[in-house]
Order: structure tokens, then sequence, then C-alpha cells
DNA sequence: CAACTTGCAA
DNA sequence: TCGAGTGCAAGTTG
């Protein structure tokens, strides 16, 4: 073995997973390299873990990274062999991209072809029930390649089958889960024309040009040879919503907008009128209040997914039908709920673009948007962000706090779930607020936490206001404007924090207890909170020492480090 | 009929 | 598992 490569960062394991070193010189580099083709899976101090998933190799193939350009990365970073078996599986699932593919079959509406290159291909289709379900015959008089848009010439169609057009997306989602994900190349609908185009000045009078990462990422979902449909990975406060209004720009057709709550619905109205040429008679909010179908609409996940009980149907899935859709965009495609899917049959026929902080799902269906919405097209790269300062540096503090002595045998004798509660409502964390609040007097702090009891104990101690989710709106703005007017810098917010996109901008976050549940969305909305400063962000958390929170804190670690922030722990005493 | 409150779902 | 929060619909009120 050569003993220079005793210094290179990383260790390939034949379980797939890659460690990567820290404190390496080279760490950056390499984790730039291998974060294009590995999923993270853990990130503690010393040693991160990476893992080659098949969709994860999927994902750099449909980027147009190969499997030799992987190898060599590989190979190149790796301070020991790496193992053949690894270098066999890479190059074998990387294969299957693309190998199986559907294409339009001329003057046919109704079905269309799948092409499979060969006879073994096709028996292993065959022997999976719930792909051979949705295959047909190719019928007799469709003999001939050329009857079959997007072949080569004299290609063997012997092997393929008809497809009813109904199950196009069930059919990509069985063949990706059998490992053979299918390249799409049936021509999608085009929707109706609108004129559609960025101001140079805003309505709100700032001059508005799009940055250089925002038209790669859109050219990377609209440019040469892109097939309309994918997902943009971008980091939060990046301008997701700008990139989007980027791709409505391009294609310049009606245009569905799905996103996760009202507030989001506002914003996105807010930002089309602010930096486009629409009027608000053109832009139409579907939600619980109103019901207006436009040239261009904003819906929730939720309306869709609504139904008045568990036989009937989804009655608002007809807003897919009612307009002439040219494009829909997902936004925080990761939260995007199973039952939209079933609209597969509209959804697959139009460009759709999914846009999101992180491709993670906790329910591991992110197969299921790679195979329906897209494959991931760009992923902004966030050191390159951090060096040109679009975003700042954030800095994430763990603070370890001792157990209170009084709660020691409560503690001890609890339930696994009175321990977390205990050890989240640990009054001596009240201390160290105090202290982070003196060391931070010049900046503005939201204290966040998960229990409304401790949140108001530790409002009235320390004599701050309190924002919950039973704070009427017309309060939460009163506070929010005082807080942006700078008339008062700390604020303390429940969950809240986590749905509220008019949560005003601070640049020090205290988490003083945190959730059980979906971490990835918490680090993605403590993502927002901290917003580009000009001295960094700051985030601290309060764990106590000794307990179960230790292991949620450390789960959480990991989210964070995929957001690129650095991560420090300290021991309070 | 807009502005609420209430109950439910996930 | 629980706690807190959301959005939707339908009912109630001035």
């Amino acid at each position: 073995m050569d003993s220079q490569n005793h210094d290179r960062p990383i260790i390939v394991q034949s379980d797939k997973t890659i460690l990567l070193e820290v404190h390496s010189p080279d760490f950056n580099k390499a984790r730039n390299d291998i974060s294009g083709f590995a999923e993270l899976l853990k990130s503690p101090e010393h040693v991160h873990t990476y893992k080659l998933s098949p969709l994860s190799l999927w994902n750099a193939a449909s980027i147009g990274i190969t499997a030799d350009d992987i190898v060599t990365s590989l190979q190149y970073w790796s301070r020991y062999p790496v193992p053949e078996s690894i270098l066999f599986s890479i190059r074998d699932i990387i294969s299957k991209y693309g190998l199986i593919s559907l294409h339009k079959v001329i003057s046919e509406e109704a079905y269309f072809y799948l092409y499979i290159p060969s006879k073994k291909l096709n028996l292993e289709c065959r022997s999976r029930t719930k792909v051979k379900d949705l295959l047909l015959p190719v019928p007799e008089e469709i003999s001939q390649s050329s009857q079959i848009l997007d072949l080569k010439p004299d290609t063997d169609i012997q092997f393929g089958f008809f497809v009813h057009h109904y199950n196009r997306g069930e059919l990509k989602l069985q063949l990706m889960k059998a490992g053979y994900p299918v390249d799409d190349l049936v021509p999608l609908k085009k929707g109706a024309y609108l004129d559609i185009s960025f101001r140079t000045i805003t309505s709100s009078g700032y001059p508005f040009i799009l940055r250089n990462y925002q038209r790669e990422a859109c050219d990377a979902f609209i440019g040469n040879g892109k097939k309309g449909f994918g997902t943009l990975v971008l980091p939060c406060g990046s301008g997701k919503t700008i990139i989007g209004i980027a791709a409505m720009e391009a294609f310049k057709t009606n245009t569905l907008i799905v996103t996760t709550n009202i507030a989001a619905v506002h914003q996105w109205i807010y930002e089309l009128l602010d930096k486009t040429n629409l009027t608000k008679d053109l832009i139409g909010e579907y939600s619980g209040d109103r019901k207006e179908i436009l040239p261009i609409t904003i819906c929730t996940y939720q309306i869709l997914t609504w139904r008045k009980d568990k036989e009937s149907d989804f009655p608002h899935f007809s807003i897919f039908r009612e307009r002439d859709w040219g494009l829909i965009l997902y936004d925080e495609v990761h939260v995007l709920p199973a039952p939209v899917f079933k609209v597969t049959a509209e959804i697959q026929a139009l460009s759709r673009l999914g846009l999101t902080a992180t491709l993670v799902r906790e329910d591991n269906r992110e197969d299921e948007v790679f195979s329906l919405v897209g494959p991931k097209r760009y992923d902004v790269p966030w050191k390159e962000l951090e060096q040109k300062g679009w975003i700042s540096e954030a800095h994430c503090y763990e603070i370890r706090v001792p157990l209170k002595q009084s709660l020691e045998l409560d503690y001890a004798i609890g339930s696994k779930r009175q321990k977390y509660r205990i050890a989240s409502e640990n009054p001596i964390k009240t201390q160290v607020v105090k202290q982070l609040i003196e060391n931070h007097k010049e900046d503005y702090i939201l204290i966040i936490g998960q229990y409304l009891l401790q949140l108001s104990q530790l409002a009235e101690e320390l004599h701050l206001p309190l924002i919950t989710g039973a704070t009427p709106n017309s309060k939460r703005e009163e506070l929010f404007n005082k807080f942006r007017k700078k008339e008062l810098h700390i604020l303390i917010v429940s969950k809240v924090a986590n749905f509220a996109i008019d949560l005003p901008d601070a640049s020090v976050a205290i988490q003083i207890s945190g959730t059980f549940g979906s971490r990835q969305e918490e680090a993605q909305r403590l993502g927002r909170i901290l917003r580009p400063k000009e001295h960094g962000s700051y985030f601290y958390s309060l764990i106590t020492r000794y307990t179960s929170e230790e292991e949620f804190a450390a789960n959480r670690q990991k989210f964070l480090a995929e957001q690129g922030y650095k991560y420090h722990i300290e021991i309070w005493d």
C-alpha cells in the first residue's frame, strides 16, 4: 500500500459507507465531491459518515456524473484501496439508470410504449407482480420502432410493453422500487400561454437581478436537453421562490404552485407581485378562505388532500383539470403527501419542479419524489454561497447543562417520556438563557421551546413577550413589528416558529427544548430564522447532560451539518 | 357576509 | 407515545 495515502481524508468500506475525517486539510474539497453522489448519515465531531445508496447514485447520474467520475473521485480521496465490490456495485447501479425508457407512440393517445432492451430484463419485469399488472402486450400493428417516438431507428422493440397513460406514475414508481429508474421520454403537455417576466426594479423599489447560482439552478432545470421535470435542492435563504419564479418566466405558462401553508401562499403572491409584471387579477389563492383559480394559482398541500371521510375521493383534485396548466411547482417538495401522487395521470403529463432544502424524508419516501417529481437537477454548493457572501457563517453551540439536583430522583424513576420532559424543562437552563442574553446585548434573539408551560414560566421570569399558537394574529403582528422596528430585541416563541414564514429576522436563536418529531423540518426552520447576517448567526441548543435529551441532540447534528453549520459543544457548570 | 369559534384530521 | 401546531369546513354572531 502507498504510504502517502495516509493523509487522505476518506475511508470507503464494503458496507457502502464512507468515513470522512473532519480535521483533514482536504475535508472541504472531499466533502464537496462526495456529497454529489452519497448521502450524509451522521456527522459528529471527528468523523462524518456517508452512504452510497441507489438513490444518491441515480441523482448523480441524472446530472451527468458517470460511474467513472465517482470511482475516480473515491480512489483519489481514499486512504485505503476502495473495495472491489463497491466499485462493481457503483457501476452496476449507475448502469441501470435510464436502461428502461418510456415513449410516446405516434398516433396513439391512451397508451405509451415501455422500451426494454433485453429478454432478461423483460423477464425480470414480468416476475414482479406490481410491475407486471401495469404492462400490456404491444399490439401487432405496432411492429416497427419508427412508430415510437425518440427511439433510435431499428431498435428492437420485441421486449417492450404498452402501458396505459394513467399508469405512468405508478409504473415509474414500481420500476424504481425494482431497481430500474425509468427514463421518461414522453413529451410533456404544453399549457396555456401567460406573459410573465421579471421587473428590473421591484415594486418595492429595489433593483432586481437574478444571482448567478439562481440562473444556474434554473438552467439546470429547463436547460438544454432537460426534460422539464426535476428537483432543485437549495439551502435556506438562497432564494427558492426566486428560482421558482425564474422557471415560470422561462415557461411562460399557466402555473399551479403548491405550498405547505397559508403564510407561504401569501409569500409567493407577494414575491410574484413584487418581482414580476403579473398583476393581482392573474394570481389566485386557492385555500380554505378563497377558492380562486386563475392563470397563476397557489394552494396548499392540505386542501388538495382534504376529503369528507376515508371513503370519499379528493374533491379539490379537480383543480388539476380546471385549467390548462403548463407547470406545477412543488414548494418544499420533501413534504409532498402520498395522496397527491395518486393523481399521477394529470401530474405526470405536465412540467413539474420540486424545490427543497433537503431531500431527506423521515418516512423514507424520497424515492417517490425522485420518480414522480423528478431527480435532483442542481444542488447549490453552499460553500460557494458562503464565500460570495450570499449566506453567512452560522455558529452552532450545544450547551450541556447539569440537571437540577432536586429533579434527579424524579428523573431516575420516570418513564421514558417523563425523563425527556424533565430534562427538557430543567430550570437551570434559565440561568444559561440569562447569560446568553447578556453576551448578545446588541443582537436580536429568538428563544424557542417545545413546552408551553416552560415557555410561559420563562417569559414571566425574564419579563419577555411570548408568542404561541394561541396568540391571535393581531397580537403576533404587533410583536413582530416591534421586533422588526428594533423596539424589541428578544422574543420567546413556541412551535409557531416552525410554521410562521413571517417570523422576524434574528441573528441569535436559543433553543431550550426540542421536539422528538421531525428534526429535519426543525433544522430547516432554524435555517430560515438564521438568515444571513453581517457578523454571522448563532444558534444555541441547551441540553441537559447525561439525560435522554443528549440522544435527540446527537441526531439533530447531522441536519445542521448538512446545512453547513459548524458545531461546537460546551459544558456549563 | 365577513369575522369569529369549534371540531376534526394527519 | 405525546404535545403543540396547522388548515379546512361548518356553524355562530354582529
